[in-house]
DNA sequence: TTAGTATATGAGCATATATTCATATAAGGT
DNA sequence: ACCTTATATGAATATATGCTCATATACTAA
């Protein structure tokens, strides 16, 4: 598209280029961004993992979190926009669960990463 | 520890302590967090992804993100202090590269969901 | 229909994050 | 020694994020 790489200093021109075609593999690569964004939050994955086999409303949730309802409502518009979980009305109470399981493998992996990195410390 | 639990407003009180109890099982929760953090910019992503299988020096990287050569060193500075990428110096240039896959895995499941979820759309 | 409960949402504010610019460090070439 | 290159880093600024507070909505009960 652009060329502004002329007007840079690149020392390795190939390995920019190589790697400029492997992020065209990624296409994805903002919305995955924004998934990682959305479990960043101690709180919004404190939320996730607590989904995780139960189904919660949302002042169950400010209850665990130690926050205001609002707050907790807040963070779970944010997963429930990233379609991460969904909720189903009871009278009054909606009662939020996880979608499907693939936040969960990826809070698997994310902790196996972690507990590698923090071996040996 | 604290009681602040009976200070408010909780319709499941039995799914609120289950919660919690789950999340005892995950005490490097802040650390999953902040390797979440860690990939969630645009930025840092591309970075990851271009050092999977490519050594790349700061000016490579800058070229790549289209970004000023500090913005760049900033960003991997984040990666390095989670050791996620370190690097190898060459006279003057330092070569960085991924400590290990883990992070490509994570970032493998992530394009999955983002598939999944993309997928009806 | 009036009041109460559960949740959602917008605006405003405080904090966090990313970039820029200036400067510092570390190595190489002359 | 001196200058240049490659990178790092601190301070300042701009933007993003998360919380609070006030208000709105959706449902229930009387």
């Amino acid at each position: 598209m652009n060329q502004e790489l002329c007007e840079r200093r690149v020392i390795h021109e190939d390995r920019v280029h190589k790697a400029r075609e492997h992020l065209l593999h990624y296409p994805e690569l903002d919305a995955m961004g924004d998934l990682f964004k959305a479990v960043s939050d101690p709180g919004r994955l404190k939320i996730v993992l607590a989904l995780a086999g139960r189904e919660m409303c949302v002042c169950d949730l400010a209850a665990l979190l130690d926050v205001t309802e609002s707050a907790a409502s807040h963070q779970i518009r944010i997963l429930r926009n990233m379609n991460l979980v969904k909720n189903r009305r009871d009278g009054q109470v909606l009662y939020y669960r996880l979608v499907d399981d693939h936040v969960m493998h990826l809070v698997r992996v994310a902790r196996e990463h972690v507990r590698e990195l923090t071996k040996g410390r």
